[in-house]
RNA sequence: GCUACUGUGGCUCAAUGGUAGAGCACUUCACUCGUAAUGAAGGGGUUGGGGGUUCGAUUCCCCCCAGUAGCUCCA
């Protein structure tokens, strides 16, 4: 039967065949297990999926049962009709199949809706729409996951089945897909973490990370760019406490909206808190003195370890894990302060980000159901989000309700390997705070004023920075933050004098150097070298040694010939010294 | 936390109702070698923890812990 080509470079296109598919997907269950109460099945990213409300539990041999079933579908090349009913014909319709779901979805929407329905065969579903027009135009499908999902995405209601799947207008482009998927696992960072010896993770504390001499150079690295940077940019570093008392969270707030995600101790019978977030100490520091508004806007960073208990499920490697270092500021300003250091810091977050080559995208999420403050003085502080990202161009998506209990927030997402997106850094804009901590400062007419504050984070945690750097680079890191960055191999104990002067040379002009002089094959210890992803191998051989030379090799350009010890010392200085991706 | 699945030496994995095996890694010896694995020998595991069924459990059952995917929640 020859097809017509169905182009999915087409927005809508995609839409309409993921979605046909998830249909496909549905009659197929309905087929195999006529109980099961269907929930919905949108079209995602990269996919499809339908929830279904099943005792009967499907593994992934079912998976393989249903893939059949939708086969046998798609070659009878049903006709999808679209038809139409008045809201009661349409709560009576789905009744009397026994659609629990699709009922309640007819009743919540609005009265002028208008209410529609495909049919496929004896198969018919609630749905907007767009369709295929038949489901003998689906061509390559996979089921590939399954995994519960709660109705409606309320952790009160009743936990669904999910059934993830993709589909793609041939089988060749569904193998690439696939390919792409396994490549983009062995980037994964908690492998990679393994692999290079950066990280580790351990039963005496689950989703308390350790750092490995490897992860410490990466680490420290960063913590140091970060530095010199917040130097440049005009802001002082404080370091406050792990744990402070019950009073300081009560004031805070902390204890009345965050008490579940925080850690408690006692010392000498007094209740004490292990810090969640660091805001409360650097309110504590600021109230040490008298300040002037001449000495605003104030840029106070501390590169802060918070512990936060994280339901167990949520744990992810280094990116989600209970406790890690937010590199943090608190910029204490005068109103008309307000908007430049927003853009200030944005601007900031963008140079970091560009420097690394991590493409991101912006959400403003606005003030949320547990929260304090006034609605006047909500609607002041997500204004002056708005604006000041308007006022520099930068897109970002509205996400209402998601904002913290003490205010609105910019948040900004990188992605993972497999395209998970992970929220990094963040402009807060906090009016609470410096009210709750009676913050204040002499303006020029002698009187006492409130300062307005922004918290403020730009690789969010250094934790989850590095997780998305492991995954962004495969663990080819930039030459700056690499844990090795020269690996020195010879071929015969001949070279192993040479080889010690060269590893001296290089080590003098401050390189990060390992000299593997042990009796193996040199392709031995090529392979272990280029195993752990180091950044520059050198062979040293007979000829090397004679010449004063090195015979080069980069993990990201390959082999780059024979170089001279002092062009080679040079060449990595100057690649450190410009932060070459 | 919820749903499903997984848990065997440092790592990757195999096997079984009769107390476990490979490769890599590690140690020792030999080989002195030119761009992704030289050969040989050796050491290393109360099969995540606890309980139960059984003559016997690592295997079957229950509870707990941890991990994976997704949901919820979040940097």
């Amino acid at each position: 039967m020859a097809k017509e080509k169905v182009n999915f470079e087409e927005e809508q296109v995609r839409i309409s065949y993921r979605h046909t598919t998830s249909h496909i997907l549905a009659q197929a269950i309905k087929n195999l297990w006529p109980e099961a109460k269907l929930a919905i099945g949108p079209s995602i990213k990269d996919g499809f999926y339908y929830d279904i409300d099943l005792d009967y539990k499907i593994n992934d041999q079912d998976l393989l049962k249903i893939m059949k079933e939708m086969k046998k579908i798609i070659k009878a090349n049903y006709k999808l009709e679209r038809f139409e009913l008045p809201r009661d014909e349409a709560i009576k319709f789905m009744e009397e199949r026994k659609e629990d779901y699709k009922v309640e979805l007819i009743e919540d929407l609005a009265d002028d809706a208008v209410i529609s329905f495909y049919r496929q065969g004896d198969f018919v579903d609630l749905c907007a729409g767009p369709h295929m027009d038949s489901t003998g135009q689906i061509t390559a499908i996979k089921l590939t996951s399954v995994a519960g999902a709660y109705w409606r995405g309320d952790e009160n209601r009743k936990m669904l089945q999910r059934i993830y799947g993709t589909c793609f207008p041939s089988q060749e482009e569904l193998d690439n897909y696939i390919k792409k998927i396994e490549e983009a696992k062995k980037r994964d960072h908690r492998k990679i973490g393994k692999e290079m010896d950066l990280f580790m993770l351990n039963d005496v504390g689950p989703g308390f990370p350790f750092f490995l001499p490897n992860g410490m150079v990466i680490r420290n690295s960063l913590e140091n760019f970060w530095r010199e940077e917040h130097n440049k940019h005009g802001y002082q570093e404080i370091k406050t406490p792990l744990i402070m008392n019950e009073e300081l969270w009560r004031t805070s707030g902390h204890w009345d909206h965050y008490k579940d995600n925080m850690y408690f101790t006692k010392i000498d019978d007094e209740d004490y808190a292990i810090k969640p977030m660091n805001c409360p100490g650097a309110m504590i520091a600021y109230k040490r003195k008298m300040y002037s508004y001449r000495d605003f806007p104030m840029r106070v960073g501390e590169l802060g370890q918070v512990h936060r208990h994280e339901l167990s499920g949520a744990l992810h490697g280094l990116m989600r894990v209970r406790t890690f270092t937010q590199d943090d500021a608190h910029i204490f300003m005068l109103p008309e302060q307000v908007k430049d250091e927003i853009i200030g810091v944005t601007k900031f977050i963008d140079e970091v980000y560009k420097l690394f080559g991590f493409k991101y995208f912006v959400e403003l999420s606005t003030r949320p159901k547990d929260s304090m403050g006034t609605d006047q003085e909500w609607d002041m502080a997500e204004t002056a989000l708005s604006e000041a990202m308007k006022e520099i161009g930068v897109e970002y998506i509205l996400n209402e309700g998601d904002g913290a209990f003490y205010g609105p927030k910019l948040d900004f997402h990188l992605e993972d390997s497999i395209g998970r997106t992970w929220q990094c850094g963040t402009i807060q804009l906090d009016l609470q705070m410096p009210q709750r901590f009676d913050l204040t400062y002499v303006g020029s007419d002698g009187e006492k004023h409130r300062p307005l504050m922004i918290h403020r984070v730009i690789f969010g945690s250094i934790e989850r920075f590095i997780g998305i750097l492991i995954e962004h680079t495969a663990g080819k890191f930039p030459l700056w933050i690499a844990p090795v960055q020269v690996k020195l191999l010879t071929v015969t104990e001949a070279q192993s004098e040479y080889a010690t002067k060269v590893k001296e040379k290089l080590e003098i002009a401050g390189l990060r150097v390992e000299l593997d002089i042990r009796n193996e094959k040199i392709g031995y210890k090529l392979r272990e070298a280029r195993n752990q992803r180091t950044s520059y191998i050198c062979v040293i051989g007979e000829i090397e040694a004679k010449g004063d030379t090195l015979s080069v090799r980069s993990n990201k350009e390959g082999d780059l010939g024979t170089i001279g010890v002092e062009d080679f010392i040079a060449n990595l200085v100057k690649e450190i010294e410009n932060k070459v991706m």
